[in-house]
DNA sequence: ATTTAAATTTAGACAAAACTAAAAATAATT
DNA sequence: AATTATTTTTAGTTTTGTCTAAATTTAAAT
């Protein structure tokens, strides 16, 4: 159906227009794709010519109908495949994005049904985004991040906005992970970070971290 | 490492030179990949320069030692991915081919060695073929044609010549399974068609199915 | 309102992997 | 041995996705 970097571009593009309701500018979509802003305004052109995108001359770009349908077929792959490797085959969940990068390109529409039922149907992946059904459909968790709480308020580690190896690793390192109660103990004014309770540990975390971590309150 | 075209050459030269010792020609390269002669010539150079295949102008191509093990490589994980779909994902051994010739080209050390675990180490893909250990190794297993056997004789069915769906299940569909015992009735003179006994089934095949089903006496 | 800076697009080139058409080498026939 | 047929290689294009360098447009700063 689409090329290996249609379908990378148009995955760009969705995760770029969640921030902002303007179009995804040229540079952003470079940054994203690590490659040079001349490349990306080809490769805009080629998805606007297929109706994937709507594209006008530095307006920045806006996925359509179809290819908003098309970038969720991909990360419900993306992330069934990273269910897969850390429930079946003891993959890490910093381990898994890369491989979940070439598998999510893999064309088959008995494969991910028939994984999906093998995996018993999972709400979200390891690092707690949530997985679309067959239709792209798929629930927003109202979720804050760990900065924006305040002392004495607590609740669940829902999920992770970094979900780079050495952020993970770090969480492991502190025994922090998924469904772990989080409680606000103490902030400190001068650079934020927090002093934070998780289950039986307590420890002092920065603002890199607090801003990186989901909690459902 | 490589591309994905290169393995796939690569695969296809070692299926066809199983068949004899001399170097695989360019048009039977050319048929197996489905392209034209000139660009298997291209191709072929390629893979000389990078020291994965032997190759003198008009003389054949021959896999070098680092080219065999890099399609044993791909062999494994291709049969690997089928042992999965058949196992776990409810495919059926005629759906499972194109999809694991996507797959096997999915790069990951790990991946593949804790699929193998996770399948339990399997020894034979779903028709049959065996599957290479992480360091190429293999056991070829001494199976005969049935075409080969006469009158009376008996043995296990071990592996299928012919893997297209077409013939898969044709034998589906006459109970024509991998493990099962098929004896030898009658042989036909004029057409080589052959009454079997398989199982509580007594049924008459013809030579392009005989040839194309391997015992094991 | 100009000027300067930043972002974006165009033009031209390149590598990978394919193709067609023509040339060259090898194999098969007379 | 000479001719013909087949196989293989070369030469020249094409497509996809990338790049650099230059031109253009938009945004920011005097
Ligand atoms: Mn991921
Ligand atoms: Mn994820
Ligand atoms: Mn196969
Ligand atoms: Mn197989």
């Amino acid at each position: 159906m689409f090329s290996l970097s249609e379908e990378n571009y148009l995955k760009a593009i969705f995760h770029l227009q969640k921030h902002s309701t303007a179009g995804v500018s040229t540079n952003a979509l470079a940054e994203e794709m690590q490659t040079k802003a001349s490349s990306v305004t080809d490769m805009v052109k080629k998805l606007s010519d297929k109706k994937l995108v709507v594209y006008k001359k530095y307006q920045g770009v806006y996925l359509s109908e179809s290819g908003r349908k098309t970038a969720l077929k991909i990360i419900r792959k993306h992330r069934l495949w990273e269910v897969f490797l850390v429930e079946k085959l003891n993959f890490s969940w910093d381990e898994v994005h890369d491989v979940a990068e070439e598998l999510e390109h893999i064309k088959s529409e008995k494969l991910i049904s028939e994984l999906d039922k093998f995996l018993d149907y999972p709400k979200r992946d390891p690092h707690g985004d949530p997985i679309p059904d067959a239709q792209g459909d798929f629930q927003v968790a109202n979720k804050t991040l760990l900065s924006d709480l305040s002392t004495g308020e607590k609740g669940t580690l829902v999920g992770v906005k970094d979900t780079s190896s050495e952020f993970l690793k770090y969480l492991d390192k502190n025994k922090i992970a998924l469904g772990k109660t989080i409680e606000v103990m103490d902030q400190e004014k001068f650079d934020g970070s927090m002093l934070i309770q998780i289950e039986k540990n307590r420890l002092r975390v920065s603002t890199q971290v607090t801003a990186n971590i989901y909690i459902k309150i």
